[in-house]
DNA sequence: GCCAGTTCGTAAATCGTTTTACCACGAACA
DNA sequence: TGTTCGTGGTAAAACGATTTACGAACTGGC
């Protein structure tokens, strides 16, 4: 092989500056402000470095110029599950105002693990992202050790509301819960149970803190029914079947994760109870598959792409300037009335 | 400010091997050599390496790294829709491959647009990529104007099966429609609409065939029903509600597609006619929902992990060995029989 | 015709890492 | 003692783009 460069072996490399410059009869340095234009050049020189960049099929490296200029334009997206429709979903919104500000995303998944999430987010750190986006394992994100002390940009999306020393964005989870369980009670339900899968995080509690704020303004306190599934369809399930062998039944049941409206309706299906006739149900969130399931499901659903939207802008913000305070935005829900939850039978 | 370098703007940026070497004691090459060892070191200044690094915090930067190495570590991911179910769930896979194995993923969208994928695979190939996983847009990938000719190592997962310029890994998706339909018929149905979305694409033309083998082989050539909806759920339900006001109606429904799976359950709806017991339906890839939908859907579903894992290896083995002749893989479905799909009733 | 000001091109420095080329120092051996 | 190795360290040259510093050529005003 004749090849005359050290370094790497480049086996048909793709064309760098240099080469343009050569084609064209000037030098790298016009190229570059041809192709990125900080300074004038001449017509004449304009056209041929263009020619000449045609010609070849130039594409600038961006790893070089990254380097140089100190910022990748590359944004990194970690989330618990990237096969939880919540989060493709907002990733596919992400991706989408990356591709229109000219960054790109690198996705990586922390399986709702904090250790795993101090790694990739390590990894994400190394490639030198400009900044990040994060639905946190937990609600202490970057207070447990194995993250470095300083963090690029990065704002909390959906879980860790209201962190300390991070910028957030999330649904109005209180209000969530709050409206959900008070169309429930407009309907004259009395015995509401609120099913949830932990109260280990802040957007989970908040949920039931709106229920239980719904229930005190109505007088209901005292009727309180929550349930604590867990992180699985079966958990859910099986608590609500729990709950109808008690001599007092509740009449409707609020639902205040996806897993648990899955929970709850394997529930009714198996305890053979009519939904929406002896039962009504408020689920959370909407997914396509609900326009063909019957009775469509009256639910309370979070609002991805504002959620998305706000916290792109959030972040491109932050990175504008490192120093602003905090912003903690509260992204409110969509009550959708639709058929599973009636008045209550007397 | 009396900042002394020049350059882009450092704001206190990270440590570099050049501050790990000065507080070593020792050259920048030593630093590099201790830390990814492609050299011995003695055993002190090894220690006092890891020691000033350690205190430092010290990251090595990939972008310079990439550089010098001549490969990113990186993989680019396009699918057409992040949102859909599969695509996330193959995204999923091959996020969890690429962490095993020290990769990144790059994630786009195509919108299953030609143009829009062209755009943001140029994107990747300006980031160096070292490879491409592609659900590519058009079966012709590639072809069309807009791609530079050299592509980095690429593999077509999903669509465009069988291309003659790629790698390709798809799921087998004439046994897919060959399996559903034998299904059908084995329970004695012989009026079988199979509904699909277009016949744009091989992967559905190819379970389309699938159907019609099966039909032939059972001399019901003649009764063949294809129906082909569009890629909505409410024009695949238009166009079955159409297929139950002829004279003779289908005893049951092949979906080929997730889509037109929705479409046919709401037209089932819609019709007022009951699943299983008036018509049977098989349905297209699963999803956690359908465990808790009555009747409990009869489907075939393609294998994503299968998919997603063989993609990665094959493109890996091209990565290592970019002359090598094209493979094609055909990974098999899954026929899960449940209770959507019933013996015909006379 | 001369001087200041503008325009535009180039060479060289730089980003942070890896890798090559070379050198110094011992140890082993004749 | 003189010659080879082997080991481990360093300086410097890459990787490919951007940007600064400088200088040549041209413009315009007097």
């Amino acid at each position: 092989m004749g090849r005359k460069r050290r370094g790497p072996p480049a086996s048909r490399s793709s064309p760098t500056i240099r080469d343009v410059a050569r084609r064209a009869g000037v030098s790298p340095g016009t190229v570059s402000n041809v192709l990125i234009g900080v300074r004038g050049v001449r017509a004449d020189s304009r056209l041929s470095v263009m020619k000449a960049a045609e010609a070849l099929g130039y594409k600038s490296n961006h790893m070089a110029s990254s380097l140089r200029r100190g910022h990748t334009r590359t944004i990194g997206v970690v989330v618990p599950d990237l096969s939880n429709e919540f989060f493709s979903g907002l990733v596919t919104h992400w991706e989408a105002q990356a591709a229109n500000a000219g960054y790109e995303i690198l996705v990586v998944s922390s399986g709702d693990n904090p250790d795993i999430e101090s790694r990739r987010i390590q990894a994400l750190i190394a490639r030198r992202v400009d900044g990040l986006l994060i639905a946190a394992a937990r609600d202490d994100f970057g207070t447990a050790p194995g993250l470095p002390v300083s963090l690029p940009p990065a704002v909390l999306v959906d879980r860790a509301s209201g962190h300390k020393r991070f910028d957030t964005v999330s649904s109005d989870n209180v209000a969530a819960g709050y409206e959900g369980t008070s169309h429930l009670i407009k309907l004259g339900h009395r015995d509401i149970a609120c099913l949830t899968s932990a109260d280990s995080h802040v957007h989970l509690r908040d949920r039931v803190q709106g229920y239980r704020m719904a229930l005190k303004e109505n007088g209901l306190s005292g009727r309180e029914r929550l349930v604590i599934g867990g992180r699985s369809v079966d958990a859910c399930r099986i608590v609500i079947e729990q709950q109808f062998r008690q001599a007092a039944r509740p009449t409707a049941i609020f639902a205040t994760t996806f897993f648990s409206t899955l929970g709850a309706i394997k529930a009714i299906h198996e305890l053979n109870i009519a939904l929406p006739q002896d039962i009504s149900l408020v689920a959370f969130e909407h997914s396509e598959w609900m326009t063909v399931f019957q009775p469509y499901l009256t639910s309370v659903a979070q609002r991805r792409d504002e959620l998305a939207a706000n916290s792109w802008s959030v972040l491109m913000d932050r990175i504008a300037s490192p120093h602003a305070t905090f912003r903690r935005l509260k992204i409110p829900i969509t009550l959708s009335i639709r058929e599973s939850a009636r008045p209550v039978s007397d």
